[in-house]
Parts: C-alpha cells; structure tokens; sequence
DNA sequence: AATGAATGAGCCTTCATTCAT
DNA sequence: AATGAATGAAGGCTCATTCAT
C-alpha cells in the first residue's frame, strides 16, 4: 500500500552472539535509567556507557551515533506499551464499550507512571527530528484496528471512525492522562479520574453513533 | 494574605531608556524565530542575539543567562494566548454552549499554528525545567474562570464542573490539538477536525449534565 | 642620579573642581571597597563604579582604563601608610632603638589590619606589573632615611646600613608580619609576637654593630 | 584519630595507561612554562593546553578545572622544594648552627630562582583560594620539625622554640628572599645577601638563647 | 560632565566521536 | 570485540571599553 519507507537505521552491527546482544540491551537499559534520573540534558553518550558498564567506544560499535541510541530506546518502549495495551483489550473481562476504555485507560495510566521522565524524553527527542511519523506508523495502526474491531467487530457497537475522530479520541484521552502525569496532578490515580477520562471517551463514541454522518471521512 | 509567591527572575537589567525595550523585543522576536527555523536545538545565546540583531553582549544586559530567554519568550507567549482566548470568548456571536466551544477551539488551533515549532520548542523547554507549573498558574485560574462561567452564568447551562472534570476536559482538548500541531496532521486546519474538538467537548459537557452525581468533587 | 623614569599616568583628566575631586575619591573608595569584599576578581570597572555611584562612563573620564585605578588606589594607599610610620617614628617617647623599631611594628600592624584584602591585592595588582619599582622607591627612600638616621643621627647608634642590611631587615619584618595577617594567625595582636617581632629587628641590628665589617657595601 | 583531612581534589581521571601520566606531566609542565612567560594573567586553559601540545579536551580529562591545574601544579612544587629543604638539612657538611642556616637559607634562594613567575603566579592564585592554609601544612610541620631537631636534638644549641618564634624565624626568612625575588634585586645570588640571611637568623636565635625566659609558649 | 546602552574579543568548559592499542 | 585516551568544534558567558545622547 504505501510504499515502504526506509527505515532508520540504527544499529551499526547486527549482533549474532549472545554476548553481543546482552551489550546492546544493557546500553538501552543504560540510556532509560540515565534519562530517567537526569533527563534529556543528562542524557551523553559517555553516561550511557558508564552506566551500561561499557566503554565508550563499544558503544559506538553497536549505534551510529547518540541519536540511535534515542531511537532504539523509543521502538523497544513502543512496543512494550504496545503489548501492554493489547493484552488488556484481549484480556478484559468486561467485554462491553465502557469495560474495554476502562481497561485501556488503566494501561496507560500505568505505562505512564514506570519512568515518566525517560518516556517524556524519549518522546521529545523522537519528535524534534523528523522521525515522529515513522514510529507512529505501528501505534496508529494499532489503535485503528482496535477501533475498527470496536466498531464493525461482532457486537458492532459502533460505525467505523473517521481518521479524525480516531486521532481526536485517541490524543484527547493520551493528552488528559499526561498532563495530569506532567503536572503531578495528586487525582491521577483516582478512580474520580479514571471516570472522568472514560467519561470522555464514552460520551465521545456515543456522541458519534447518534450522529454518525457528521464529517464522514473514513480513514 | 499569603505572600505574593516570588517570581522567577528573567530580566537583569529594567530599562530606562526607550532604546532599551526596543532590544528587549528584538531579542524576544529573534529568539522565536530561531526557535521557529530550527527547534530547541538551533537555539544558541550567539544565534539569538545575531537574528535579533544585537551584540551578545547586551543580550546578557537583558537576560541573565540562556533559559531566561526563554522563560520570558514563554510568558509573552502565554499572555498573548491568555488575551486571544478571553476576546474570543466575549466577542461570540453565538452564546449556546456549542458556540462558545467553538470560538475557543478556532482561538486555540489558530495559537498553535503560528509558529509552531516556537511554542512547541518554548513548551518543551519549559516544562523540562520545574517552571511548567507557575507558568500555568495563569492559564488554569483562566478555564476554570471560563468553566465556572458556563456553569453557573445567567444563562446556566452546567452546574459548577469538579477540579477533575475542568481538568479533564481542558487538558483533552489542548492535547488532541497540540498532538495535530506536533505531528503535523493535515487535517489540523480542516472543518472536520474543528467539529470533532467541538463534538468531544460538547458531548462531555452534555454527559456531566445528564449525570451530574458522579464523581462530584468541587474544585 | 638615576634618570626620572617616566611616571606611569594614572588620571585621564585632572580634576580642577571641586566636584571632580569627590568624584575621584568616590571611585577610589569604591575600589577599595570592592577589593576588600571580594578580592582582585570581583574587582571589574562596572563593579568599582557602581559602588562609587556614579556610571561607568564617568570612572573611564578620570582613568584611562582598569589599571589605572588600582595603581592611584596603590599610591594613594602607599601615601598614608608612609605617613603613618612616619608619624610614628617622630612621635615615639622612648627614643631608644629598641622603642623606636616597636614604634614601627605597631604601626606595620595597623596598617595591614584594615583592609588586608584591599591591600593585598593592590600590592599583588601593582607587582604583576611591572610597577612595583617604580612605586617602592618613595617607601625604599624612606626606610633608607630612617635606617640612616638611625646609624647616623644625634643619637648615632649604629652604623650606616648596606643596602642588603636595609633590605633585609626590612624585609623580614614586613614579611614576618604579613603572613601573620595572610595566614590569620590568632596571635598577630598579642604583645609575644610584637616583641618576638622586635627581638628579630634588635638582635639583627645589635649584630652588625657587633661585625660591621663583614658585608660593607654601602648602598 | 581525626579523620584524615578531605584532601582538595584536583584530578579528575587517574591515569591507567602509561600515557596517560605522561600526558599530566606535560599538562603541569605546559602550566609552569605559561605562568612563567606570562603571570597569570596569560595563564589560560587553551593557552596550557597548546602549551602542552594537547587538546583542550585532553586537558579536562585530568583536570576538573583551570584552578585544579593551578593547584597540582601548586603541590607538585611544595614536594619538590620540601624534599630539596630535607636534603640539604641532612647532607650539610657544617653541623654548626650557622652552617646548617646556610645551607637552608641556599636551598631556599635556588628555590625561588628557577621559574620565579610561575612560582610566584601560583602562590597568588593558591592564597587568592582559600586553599593556603591547607598547602602550608605539611611545610609548616617540616619547619616545625627542623626547628625542634635544632633545638633538642644531640648537639642541644637552642632551646625549643616558642610557635611565635618559629613562624616570626621562617616567616622573616621567608619573606627576605620572596621580596628579593619579587623586586628582581640584582644582588638575589651575592654572597652578601646570605651572609645577611644568615646573620639576620643566627642573631635572632642567640638573642633567645640569651634571654630564652622572655615569651615561653611552647608551640 | 555624566549617563548607560551597546559592543565583541576571548575565556572556560562540554561532549560527540575517533582510533591506536 | 573492547578499551579509553585524545580530539576539537561549539556554546555559554564576562567584562573592559566606547560613544551617542
């Protein structure tokens, strides 16, 4: 369909021993506890390895350069939230419209609170290059088909949603949960919250099965 | 009553002669536009003041060093915003909820699309430093006032939102438009995504009417 | 004798008003203000200036640049600290050698109690160019007058001294003194090393009385 | 007993190839040359570094500052005169008092010769902090110890001396020389001037053994 | 005479990256 | 494969000095 973009490169050597490959994650775990504890300014290459345990030089024998390592770390987060976020919709109990948002809001809030500050960071550096849109590709596909099996799913609860009630409900709710996150809101683990936020997102998909032909522009 | 918190400092030097606060905007003006050309991460003391057109050194006759630029770029940003909205707000012709909604959205979409890359660079940097927080002050005591307003006005459309849900609701719109500004969505200035903002704040709003019980916690 | 070496300018305008005077005097106190708080660093042109109330462009009316005024500060200094021992050495009741040489550690204590750090660093500042020479002379012609008025007076106790006898002893009680003050010992008002200090100057006097001989090299 | 004074940290890597010590030495060395052409005032970290024939960088990697750079260079010099002092003292043919005074009073004078900027920038900068006091330590204790070995040893010609006549004893000897130095006297390296270091030392220590009663406070 | 805004050379320091061992 | 010493471009910031008002 779309023509396949390049994809970034950011490993330098593909590692085959196993020696190799615990190096390589012991510099992504490096690079999230540094970026953890001190942010983006904390975040140099000799501190990663330092705290990898590595030296420098065998850092740069995996990463072309700083920014693959930021990258790497911002694939590997993205498809743990990813997993995350799938197995709460496959594992819900609750199998109606508010159970699943529910059990997605839950998901998130969590992701959110494990290494805030290396997520924050991560997501920053990701975004102030270009590569925002590529990494995005995997979750907007996700969260499509998640809202597509909502919609026209067996129980069919709802029509389709357009690209831009998709983006719109699935940023409003990403937006509310972070900021409270960002601002160290004390409510944010409180079941008053979690309600409002599926409260949103509720009357939101509601809102649109009782007037689905508004802005038809089917993704 | 309580001590009128302290601000942060960002000027060093008040300036007395009209010359002056000439260079004090210079500074700022060339400061977004170095922000807006290149990010966070073409924003050097040397690049400022050469765009702006002063000498760095009284560059550093303005502001005591680096981040206060930007803490003040952030103000002035803030301030202008904070004015777009109220003026917004009082000059719609259609008072119904849904038209207020919609003027506030326009203001906000409009905010973010000059320069984007300014006020995301302005944002991003703010909110790394602790400052994220007092800078805000104004902007809340702005939407509850807001929110307040629509609850309780003459014409009483809502009873008085909770802190959770006034949160709720601001931050979940300034998110899905700040995610369509960051990630460059086409769609940012179309009538459809307008709608959609409008649709997910109405229908909440809608939603807190119809059960007003819940979760009620007055901010 | 020596050929007049060219003095040093220091003033840029003399004063011939009375206003200029206090202006000049104002820069100077505020120079040794500035020194006697924070030492030679924190002595910049904008500092001494705005301790002196007035602007920055009035210090550079009356001196020609940064060192200038350390080296008025230096003669000006240098003028009543050599007034000082002389009004000592006049004014002393025990006429003896002995009464005479502790006349001069009181006062050479004095002198380096108020503003030590102001001092030091004038007389650090003066050396490191190449002044010094030029500024000891008036203070070495002193101590010479008295060192000869001493061996040769009425009282004609001594001998002429050599200009390597008149440099070391002058030298070693300046020194002795000094670091007293320098290293802040507890003891440097305390009548034990007053009269050590004299016992030093005596015994060292009493000896070339005791061998002229040897070393006569008459300055 | 007491808890080992914290040393002042000066370095920032310790060195594990041999390069690396190579490397300090050139740094330290590049450091006397400096101060020695041009005082402090042309003591840079660039101009060191060129000096040294290293990079800027390579200078940080063993240094955490400019002022670490001053201070190593500091130490490295107290050792070295320390242990010249050391040897003289025991390998003095004369072990008359006078002859062992000499012998000192040379080691001194030859120790101020050699690179006298440099010394002479590196006592101002080291006083200038206020790391003085802890850099005389073990100079004073060697002084200490000698004094106290003239005093008691076998040959028993003085009595112990009193704190104040030792630091008034070194301090004025001391401080001859230093001003030789300071002051460029042309006479540094005559005859006539030790003998009258010598004398001025010899005198002061018989007029104690004379009237030892007079100040008793034994260090 | 006085003011103070403006200037800019140059200093200290960091950190991504390379390469000899 | 790994090491870590070395590099140097680049950035933040200071402060002596000038000059238009």
């Amino acid at each position: 369909m779309a023509k396949p973009r390049q994809t970034v490169e950011t490993k330098r050597r593909i590692p085959r021993q196993s020696r190799a490959a615990e190096t390589v994650t012991a510099i992504l775990e490096g690079a999230a506890q540094i970026l953890e504890a001190g942010g983006l300014a904390a975040f140099t290459t000799n501190a990663v390895a330092e705290r990898a345990g590595v030296s420098i030089g065998t850092l740069y024998q995996y990463f072309t350069n700083k920014d693959a390592v930021l990258l790497a770390l911002a694939r590997q987060e993205m498809e743990i939230a990813l997993g995350d976020v799938g197995r709460a919709l496959g594992g819900s109990d609750d199998p109606s419209l508010e159970g699943r948002v529910r059990a997605m809001v839950r998901v998130i809030i969590n992701a959110f609170r494990g290494r805030q500050r290396a997520r924050k960071a991560v997501v920053q550096a990701i975004l102030a290059q270009g590569i925002g849109i590529e990494l995005m590709a995997p979750v907007a596909a996700f969260i499509a088909a998640a809202g597509a099996e909502v919609g026209s799913g067996p129980q069919a609860i709802l029509p389709a949603l357009s690209r831009e009630q998709l983006f719109v409900m699935s940023r409003a709710m990403l937006g509310a949960i972070r900021a409270a996150v960002l601002e160290e809101k004390p409510f944010l683990r409180s079941r008053a919250f979690e309600d409002e936020i599926v409260r949103l997102a509720v009357s939101y998909l509601d809102a649109i099965k009782a007037d689905p032909d508004r802005n038809r522009t089917t993704a």
